[in-house]
Order: structure tokens, then sequence, then C-alpha cells
DNA sequence: ATGGACGTTGCAGATATCGCAACAGACCAG
DNA sequence: CTGGTCTGTTGCGATATCTGCAACGTCCAT
């Protein structure tokens, strides 16, 4: 592993925070400001990093428009997509499409509710892991020894009363969830949000991404929701069949 | 500037076109196989590169979490997303926010058309840099050499018959926003969508941002369009009131 | 079996990187 | 106006770091 690549990458995470200035990124850096400098410079012609007016550095443009092409190569988000639209005209509600990779879960597509009430959430943002109802279908499909390891690294806010506590509750709603092949999350993330949730599966039988409807109390309840769970899981597997190769892309 | 990260990070846009394995990425930064595979492992282990399980790379989840970082640290995105909103709500059309950085001018933030017809578009997406109101708008605001230079450098793809045909022509179109303090794209991107725009200014008078109403034809004609640009100019001013620390952040 | 393609490792030599120290410019206070 | 401090910047020599090579392992197809 490359020391020079190390230390520059390592500024990355450290602007994501917020802007900082060279004395800061070299303290941090735990280096000297000279090469500091010479990282900074190299992001900055690579446009990653961006100078304000201010002299202080900030994560640049490019780096967005790569993250950008980056989601758009996804291929199962490209299969995905008009099924998530059709679920959403169907249903009405929010649609989301999330995958996992390297300790973290994130959306990779979203269809906008039809509702006024709109839930909060980007496409690109890290999902809430200990509670979001697809980062449970991502997580229930690791091999037992990952599984366990991860469960114990993270963090379990308690986003509400409903939140996963722990790491041993959290497996056991592992089980739960693999066992039954769709997982919710009811008002685990915010106290008045629901979500149903489907896995979508490659040719191996992994699973490789997961999809959910999402919708605030106030326009359906908990129950209510639960009602979508079948059509939830033909989209899924609609989605399924076509990524894995087996349904011939139909239309 | 650092050999060894200059190299590193051309990797990122070579595998912004698609997934490669370590022999192409080698021969595309004319290295060796091992300095490739060092640099790559490098990249992964910072979560930017990602191993696809036929071995090859493709760009990473961190990357596209990084990215959303950058966007949420953006202030004048924070500032101004209310006020968008609120426009969306008397409008009903799809509003956007654009910033121009290094060459790239580029969405940063987006809410959605209420009518069923929606455009596409997409937060971090970069725009089509030589026909979109708010690119004109962001150009128009550099100083001349920078602006010259600019124009001679772009490509000036015809997406349809009203594009912008070459640097003369844009330059000359320029002149024209700058002086009107407004731009508009009429079918220049897509022969249908209609686009109205609005500068934001910071403390030092110069333009930070622009945002845009943009509509299809089949829901307002150009001219429909057109008796919206006191409000969006409206909106403009408010959000360039309060990112240049005039107003107080009203409510 | 045999050949080729691809990824991986250890090594010795070359070179690119590092920290230093000195410089330059902005800013502020006296 | 002057002296001080803070910031970012540059040239340089020592050396740690990276590079390319060659050899090895593995997989797949012939």
């Amino acid at each position: 592993m490359s020391q020079t690549v190390d230390r520059a990458l390592s500024i990355l995470p450290l602007l994501a925070e917020g802007p900082a200035d060279l004395g800061q990124v070299a303290e941090r850096l735990a280096v000297h400001k000279s090469t500091a400098l010479r990282l900074l410079r190299t992001l900055h012609e690579h446009g990653l990093v961006y100078r304000q007016s201010d002299q202080r550095y900030r994560l640049g443009a490019r780096l967005i428009a790569l993250a950008q092409e980056a989601m758009e190569n996804l291929d199962i988000r490209e299969i995905a997509h008009p099924h998530l639209a059709r679920l959403n005209e169907q249903c009405g509600h929010t649609v989301h499409l999330a995958v996992y990779e390297e300790h973290e879960v994130l959306y990779i597509d979203k269809v906008e509710s039809r509702y006024p009430v709109r839930m909060y959430s980007r496409i690109g943002k890290p999902v809430a892991i200990t509670v979001a109802a697809v980062a449970k279908l991502l997580l229930a499909d690791l091999p037992e020894g990952e599984r366990r390891v991860l469960a114990d690294e993270l963090d379990y806010p308690m986003y509400t009363a409903r939140s996963t506590p722990n790491a041993p509750a959290f497996l056991k709603e592992l089980d739960k969830v693999r066992e039954q092949g769709w997982a919710t999350d009811l008002g685990g993330h915010e106290e008045s949000i629901n979500c149903v949730a489907a896995p979508i599966r490659g040719a191996d039988g992994k699973v490789a991404a997961a999809m959910s409807v999402s919708a605030p109390n106030v326009v359906v309840t908990a129950d209510e929701l639960l009602t979508l769970l079948p059509l939830v899981r033909r989209t899924a597997d609609a989605i399924s069949g076509e990524y894995s190769g087996r349904t011939p892309a139909t239309q």
C-alpha cells in the first residue's frame, strides 16, 4: 500500500467534515505543511478538492460528478428503475433502492412519493444501517462471520424508542428477516415513518440489492402498508429475474 | 505535484467509464501491472474503488457517500433550499440550483415538478454547459479572459436545432445574459423543454449560483413560462440577500 | 497435459518524496 | 511607519518510498 496515496486520500474524509486550511490538514495528517501542500495541489489538479475564496480547501465538483457516473454505471440501478417507477405509480409512496458495499448501505435510487408529505432521504446517502428495512435484508444475507463482526462494530443510535438497541437484538432481527425473506422498519428511524422491503437476488442467489416502500403514519397505517408486501415482493422478484438473466428484460 | 498520487487519481475517471481489470488499468496509466495493483489496493482500502465478483474494479460506495457530504456542506444549498421549495409550491414546475466550479457547471439541488411529466436531470450531474440557462448566467459573470478561454475550449453539441452552435454565438449570448441579468433556454437542450433562470449573488456581487424553473411545452408554452420570470428573480434575490448576509435569514 | 492470460509477491536499484529552513506576503498592533 | 505574527510557498539534500522486473501461482481453454 502506497504511503503517499494513502495520505492524500485521507484528506478527503477530513474535508468532508467541512472546509479546512493548510495548517489544519497538515496537523491532522501529522505531516509537514509542505507535504500537505503538495498533496492538496495534486488533489486540486484532479478537481477533487477546491480552493475557496478564503483560501481554505473543500471537496470539489469533480468528486460529485464522479460519484454521479459511478451510480449511473450500476447496472442493477438501470434494470430496477422502471420497476420502481411502476410500483410508485401503483401505490403512490416513496420507493427506494439500496445496495451494500464494504460496511456501508446506501440508497442508489429513489422515486418520490406522490403525496405531499415526503420523507427525507437522498440518493447516495448512507442508510441508517441498524434500523432501515433495506439494510436488514442486505446484512442478513452476509456470511455468518462477517455479519457478526459487522454487527459488533456498529453503533446503535436510538433514533426512536423502537430503534434496534444493540448487537444481539440486531443479529436476532437479521435471523428473522433472513428466514421470512422480507423486512420492515416500523418507526425505528423516524417515529412516524414505516417501511416494507424485499430483497433482489442475483444469479448466484445472493442478495444484490434491496428495495422498499416508505410512508408516513399520517398517510397509511403500518397495517395498511403491510398489505402492500405482496406487491413489493413481486416487484423485487421481477427485478431479480431480469438482473440474474432469467427473464429476458420484459417490454 | 506528486507523481504517485497523480497516477492513483487518474484511475478514478478511468473507472468512471466502466469497470476495468488490472491489465487495462496498468495499460492506460502506462505503468507496470504491479504498480497499478498497489495503487488500486490503496484506493480500495479507502473505499473509493470496489472489486466486484469478477475481480474487475469499479468506483466504490464511499466515493458516492463522500460526494453526498460534499454537497451537504455547500452552505448556499442549505440557504437556497427552502426558497426553491416555496417557488415549487407556487408554480409547480421543476426548480434547479446550479454552481460553477473549474470549468464545470453542476446541479446541486432540485425540487421535482408536481406535474406528471418530468424532465430528466439529476443532482450532481454536469449541466449541458453551452445551452442551459443556469450555465449561461454562471459563465457570463466570469472575467472576460477566462470566459473567452473557456468558450474556446468547449464543445458545442447540437442537441437540437436551437442549441448554441459555436464559441462566438455563445460569447454573444453570454454578453446579452450579463446585461439583462437573467437567462433562458428555449428548447436548446431538449426540443420540448424551456427554462428561465436568475442569478444568485454573494456579498462581493459576483454570481455564486444560479437557479432555474423548467417545464415542458406540453404543460406551459415558452411565453407562459416567461411570465414567471419576475417570481424567479424575486426568489433569486431573496436567496442572494440571505447568502450575502444582508437579510437576517428570514423565518 | 500444455499453453496462455491474469493476478500476485519479493527484491534491489532508482527516484520521487519528505522535512527542513528560509522566504514572501498579509494582517494587525503599537 | 515599523515590528511582529501568522499564513502559504519554494529550493534542497538525505533517504525512505516507490518502481519495474522476474518468477510464481492459479485458472481456463485447447
